[in-house]
RNA sequence: CGGGGCGUAGCGCAGCCUGGAUAGCGCGUUAGACUGGGGGUCUAAAGGUCGCCGGUUCAAAUCCGGCCGCCCCGACCA
């Protein structure tokens, strides 16, 4: 491909508004255009990675024995009705409704597909003999995002690989599910990324049935845990932490202050409260309403933490658990909201604790009166609850003790989410009636898997975590073309055949090349090509012509050098060959280890 | 949806506080010349509803009000 022929509008400065390196590469490369927020164009660069990185999810998954089919972006708002969807998607599900000739249509944009795949699953799978099948497809999907963001990582259209299992048991299921995992690890490597499996919020069936995959980068949006120690790397909405020796804990060994009720006009979060009384977050025990099934429940967390609903969800067996609105909460404490405390609560409701507020004495505490706390509050003396209704209710913090070994430590580290994989269960098959018969001919309802890839950010993850101040640093799996050819002065007669005639024959043996033959100076293009971040570039220039020489450079290495232009196609080929057969991150590292990049 | 910031030529910005004449600068673009190994030089030129609507004023890019859009933080995110 010639340079001139297709549509590389490459900027010199950070347009505005955009500031991760990803968004700000991608803009400045020309691979992306911004159309509104949380939505843009790909240009033919981007693209063209983004079909490559399609291509691999493709192959991976055909490997793995998924069959492809491609589902509508259009469905019925009835079938999201049926699984109780419209009403958890809420705003985030695009819906509208269409005229028909006399009647009107209520259709939805696909935010994911398991309505549809379960739909259909249920008209043509009735046996165990055809289980198990996984499908999946490469199509765009939508969500509303309240607040699109951070370039393509969050966008309200993005390209996704969905896929979903069917089996006819849990041994079953867990085999299909491995299948995607390790599926899973060969697409991110291949993809050259620098990616960590995680254990991640799962819903109702528990256990390991959630993975996401992550890559750790500085602008992700989700939080890991990781230990050194033991390798135990989990999402933070779902980490646990390693328990205290007895249950209840033991009261720290200090001298009890009476109970003592202070005024704490206005303050109302941890934050006014702390600062009025001149105290730490950690002197604080905060007591949050929720509504476990429709049932009001206290929940002490010290004030330095953060509640975690999922974990406090599983450890009350409860269906669903929000925080309970201002009428209950006057009702249950008797005081407006953010004066709630264990201490005389008008109404009798269970009271549950997270482990580390048994490390608090003389706590301050909301008075359940309004503008009043207490101070010195203290177990068992002011308040009390069972052994049983302790337990790890809250997010885990950078430093935490690993759950799964008996010596490390949690490490926190921001990541962005490529894939995740889950054990669905039977959620849709029993909504939407997908059942087949056994050997003993009785029905059961399917159980699923599902398995997600944002496509569209395997390209953001990688640039995030591949680049340099002069652009992006593309592995030949991803890059918009392997192979710059860089003719240093098209007007040169030498110069210019010979570059057209090494594209030509590169182009021939199926190398994906491009030919800058734009007649600008040769910083440009070299600006150009570093900022676009093909992996190999190869000048052509008159001082190295005169020696039979051209100067090949590889994106991630700092020198370059001159082959012999006799030949030199082969020679790229075979430098292409070699590279492949060695994961990009080890490329990348060995340039490390030998120079700094000058370019 | 709460908090903050921004909106002036294709892109990046100045001007606004303290209202005033033809709205500037850099890059890019067009034409020509020189140049030719890391965004080069010179000459000439094109390109603007100053986000939109309304108000104040003799006079608004500038002051006031409303709206829209974009970005960041937070809330939200099967």
């Amino acid at each position: 491909m010639l340079w001139s022929r297709t549509f590389i509008p490459t900027m010199k400065e950070t347009p505005e508004g955009a500031e991760i390196p990803s968004h700000v590469l991608m803009l400045r490369a020309g691979l992306i255009t911004q159309v509104m927020a949380g939505a843009y164009t790909y240009l033919p660069l981007g693209l063209r990675s983004l079909r490559k990185a399609e291509q691999i999810v493709r192959e991976e998954m055909d490997r793995a024995g998924a069959v492809e089919l491609l589902m509508p972006a259009l469905s019925p708002m009835s079938l999201w009705e049926r699984t109780g969807r419209a009403r958890d998607f809420g705003n985030v599900l695009i819906h509208f409704e269409l005229v028909r000739g006399n009647r009107k249509v209520h259709l939805a944009l696909g935010p994911t597909h398991e309505e549809i795949i379960t739909d259909m699953a249920s008209r043509f799978i009735s046996s165990y003999r055809q289980l198990p099948v996984t499908f999946y497809q490469i199509q765009t999907k939508f969500r509303n995002e309240e607040r699109p963001r951070f370039g393509v990582l969050r966008t309200s259209e993005f390209l996704m690989k969905d896929a979903y299992s069917f089996d006819a048991s849990l041994e079953q299921l867990n085999e299909s599910y491995q299948k995607m995992y390790d599926a899973y690890c060969r697409i991110f490597e291949r993809a050259g990324l620098d990616y960590l499996p995680v254990e991640a919020e799962s819903g109702p069936i528990g256990g390991d049935a959630s993975h996401e995959f992550m890559v750790p980068a500085q602008h992700g949006e989700d939080v890991l845990v990781h230990c050194r120690q033991c390798g135990y790397a989990a999402n933070t909405e779902r980490a646990a932490r390693r328990g205290p020796q007895q249950l209840p804990p033991p009261p720290p060994q200090e001298e009890l202050q009476p109970l003592e009720l202070v005024d704490t006009p206005g303050a109302s979060s941890i934050e006014q409260v702390s600062r009025l009384l001149g105290c730490q977050p950690s002197q604080l025990v905060k007591t949050l309403i929720y509504l476990a099934d429709g049932r009001p429940v206290a929940v002490l967390i010290r004030g330095d933490h953060e509640a975690n609903e999922n974990k406090i969800r599983r450890f009350l067996g409860a269906e669903r658990l929000e925080l309970a609105p201002p009428a209950v909460i006057e009702q249950v404490t008797g005081a407006p909201v953010g004066f709630a405390g264990p201490v005389g609560l008008r109404e009798p409701v269970p009271l549950y604790a997270d482990w580390d507020v048994a490390t608090t004495s003389n706590a301050v505490v909301g008075a359940n009166q309004a503008d009043k706390h207490y101070r010195g509050a203290n177990r068992p003396r002011d308040f009390d609850l069972p052994p049983e209704h302790w337990g790890d209710l809250r997010v885990v913090a950078d430093g935490d003790p690993c759950p799964r070994c008996s010596s490390g430590h949690l490490r926190t580290s921001h990541a962005i989410e490529v894939g995740h994989v889950f054990k669905l269960g039977t959620k849709y098959s029993r909504a939407l009636g997908a059942r087949f018969n056994d050997a003993d001919e009785q029905l059961h309802d399917l159980i699923m898997g599902c398995y997600g890839i944002g496509i569209n950010r395997i390209l953001a993850a990688l640039i995030e975590t591949s680049h340099d101040r002069h652009g992006i640093i593309w592995p030949l799996s991803l890059a918009p073309y392997e192979v710059v050819v860089l003719p240093l002065n098209v007007k040169d007669e030498a110069v210019g055949r010979a570059a057209q005639q090494l594209h030509d024959q590169l182009e021939q043996a199926g190398v994906e090349v491009l030919l800058d033959d734009r007649d600008v100076r040769a910083g440009v293009k070299f600006n150009d090509a570093d900022l676009i971040g093909f992996p190999l570039r190869v000048t052509v220039g008159q001082r190295g012509l005169k020696q039979g020489q051209l100067e090949v450079k590889w994106r991630w290495e700092g020198q370059s050098r001159n082959i012999p232009l006799e030949g030199a196609a082969e020679q790229v080929q075979q430098m292409l060959e070699e590279a492949r057969q060695i994961p990009f991150r080890q490329l990348v590292e060995q340039a490390r280890g030998q120079a700094e990049p000058a370019s």
